[in-house]
DNA sequence: TATAAAAAAGACTTATTGGTCTGTTTACAA
DNA sequence: TTGTAAACAGACCAATAAGTCTTTTTTATA
């Protein structure tokens, strides 16, 4: 019983630290040794673990990406009555949250994915993934704000989940370069003038 | 005379195919040998021209990058009279491109400016700089456009720009992942919405 | 043609990488 | 307490990286 925990705690402090670094510096300007010096481990103990880098990363995608994903991006709108309240309520917190981390390094899905586009197909399927669940749930947050009579029936709702996602990616690598506060000011103005624009008149 | 164009064509060769596999491949993940194998050109032809790969890259970002953004999403709006069909046309061109390109692998500068964060301070200026180049121009294309009355005067020409930047950003990335057409589609539409609401009611 | 400088070749050095392998420690069961 | 397997340490290996250095080839000019 033990055993497994012990195995488990071990397994997790890699993922977390190795997610940060792969994060922070990108996967293959990370060398293992970076993360089992930061952990002071050794590689005895990474390759008991994990079968190579490659496989660790992808138990990191699968256990940790996801779900800071969906925490983040998903969660928050799941539920709410008004889409466009939640999802530009939800926007602002994530943009915040972004700002005040000194190490924020843009949005960790599309960064991976101009990393891994062309030389690990299967990984790459992973985002994708990932990216499909962030767009069906907004997509079925817009179509459920039609009937609650939130959104403009005539509103195409993928398109529009296409648009906030490229608009989201963009505004998360505008703000590696400093000068976030600006900029989430004036993305959440635009954002928010959008969806007026979307917003179902007659209600209003 | 023959031999400062001999010195030019070499280096610019170099340069060409460094930015190509930089590109595609990342900075960090390309070496030096990998440009020079597909140039069929020795370590010594290198490093008698640049004094190293980060001063290689640099005289890259100034003759290669800046053109090429510059070409693509500054020229082709400039001096235009309605800002608004100048960029959709600009953006949807440049989309285009993208798509019929086997070898896209995103906007040039996010990618870079992706990598080089937190790593290379000195090289994320230059980047920076590319990218105000862009904001300034689309700022000034919107004044002029309200002057000529094509855009709203209650319009901030300043975070329009920050969005459409955004957005652009946004989509290139996400056209990595394949259905590029769909997603250009998608994207159009709704920027040509949020146009349309930016549009001078009053001439329209 | 002779020659000196420019341009390029390519072997070499040093550092780092992912991964292997053998040996040691730790923790649990009998 | 002792045996056994899990967990880990760390030396080692082959491959690859950026950059250096000496040597050779080109090329322009006197």
């Amino acid at each position: 019983m033990e055993k497994k925990m012990k195995r488990m705690a071990t397994m997790h402090r890699l993922q977390v630290t190795g997610l940060e670094l792969f994060y922070q510096q990108g996967y293959y300007n990370t060398s293992i040794d970076d993360i089992l010096g930061k952990l002071s481990l050794s590689k005895g103990a990474f390759y008991y673990h994990f079968q190579s880098k490659d496989d660790f990363f992808i138990s990191i995608i699968q256990n940790l990406v996801v779900q800071k994903v969906y925490g983040t991006l998903v969660q928050p709108i799941e539920g709410k009555e008004d889409p466009f309240t939640a999802i530009a309520q939800c926007f602002e917190v994530s943009l915040e949250t972004a700002e005040h981390n000194e190490l924020d390094r843009g949005f960790v899905l599309s960064n991976f994915m101009a990393e891994f586009k062309g030389k690990n197909p299967e990984i790459m399927e992973y985002f994708k993934d990932v990216l499909k669940v962030w767009e069906v749930n907004l997509i079925s947050s817009l179509q459920k704000g039609k009937s609650d009579g939130y959104v403009d029936r005539h509103v195409d709702s993928s398109a529009v989940a296409t648009y906030l996602i490229s608009s989201y990616i963009g505004i998360r690598a505008l703000m590696v370069e400093g000068n976030c506060r600006t900029l989430r000011y004036k993305y959440m103005m635009q954002l928010r003038h959008y969806f007026k624009m979307l917003a179902n008149k007659e209600t209003a």
